[in-house]
DNA sequence: ATGTCGCTTTGAAAGCGA
């Protein structure tokens, strides 16, 4: 099977385009973020009517995640356990809707399927910034929910918002203070290695990026960055055959910053 | 050129987040 993560900036104004990829590319489950609609809003009859299934979880027009599946979508679980809500000073906690997981392409009994979260880890903005410790927060309670899934084929999809290392961005000296190079979030992420799971895309991807701002030109001088990781348990780990970047997709008017990182998952032993 | 984009409130333009 052929399971993908993209960050899509926004689902309504990119629907069309995502399904497409999704035939074009024959691919089976896409863990989608930044959908930055309602559940309500979401163009679930784009997807239905060429034969997915689409579990949501968003709140209002920023975050929001999505599994998108032809190859069915059973257990789904919205928020994970213990995960932290973000609280502005003098207002109730809000649980942002950045994980959604579900058991993807299951046989009778549940042989064969991987459980696939589609993660959208918190920008972090600034050191400064109270939304930068609550990104370590939440990257260390997502590794402590997801220390017990790693004993089953899981995947942990998604945008990051973490350069994990100095070769992974086009130039580390420009991030001299500022979030997704700090000490502290890369020793985050690693906590989710510690948890037992592995990232590989980096290996059959050398030297690739995964995300171009918008701004000053990103795209045509290759100043990105590889934010867009997959993390995979064991039993997922020796399943994944490959794993490829769409960097077209990046191209042209109307793209998403973000480009799909694709794998290739082989049927288990 | 802070070389952009998408959402919102709001009713054209500005604020927010990334």
């Amino acid at each position: 099977m052929r399971i993908a993560t993209w960050n899509v900036n926004s689902i309504r104004t990119r629907a069309d385009r995502v399904l497409d990829w999704l035939e074009r590319t024959d691919t089976d489950v896409l863990a989608v973020q930044e959908t930055k609609c309602r559940d309500d809003q979401f163009p679930y009859l784009v997807f239905e009517a060429a034969g997915y299934q689409v579990a949501h979880l968003g709140l209002n027009q920023w975050n929001g995640v999505a599994l998108i599946s032809r190859i069915g979508i059973t257990g789904v679980e919205r928020h994970f356990p213990g995960q932290p809500a973000f609280a502005k000073p003098g207002q109730e906690p809000i649980m942002e809707p950045r994980a959604i997981g579900g058991l993807v392409g299951a046989g009778a009994g549940g042989a064969g399927g991987v459980r696939v979260w589609s993660l959208y880890i918190p920008n972090g903005r600034a050191l400064d910034d109270p939304h930068y410790e609550y990104k370590l927060a939440w990257l260390e309670a997502l590794a402590r929910a997801a220390e017990p899934w790693s004993t089953e084929a899981t995947l942990l999809l998604g945008d990051w918002n973490v350069i994990p290392r100095d070769e992974d961005v086009w130039d580390v000296t420009a991030f001299d203070g500022k979030t997704h190079v700090s000490a502290p979030e890369r020793a985050a992420l690693s906590r989710i290695e510690d948890a037992g799971y592995a990232e590989v895309s980096r290996e059959h991807t050398p030297g690739a990026y995964t995300y171009w701002d918008y701004q000053r030109l990103a795209f045509p001088k290759n100043n990105g960055m590889r934010i867009d990781l997959a993390f995979a348990s064991p039993a997922a780990a020796e399943r994944v055959s490959n794993v490829w970047i769409d960097r077209d997709e990046r191209k042209g008017k109307g793209a998403s910053d973000h480009v799909p990182v694709v794998l290739e998952i082989t049927a288990p032993e």
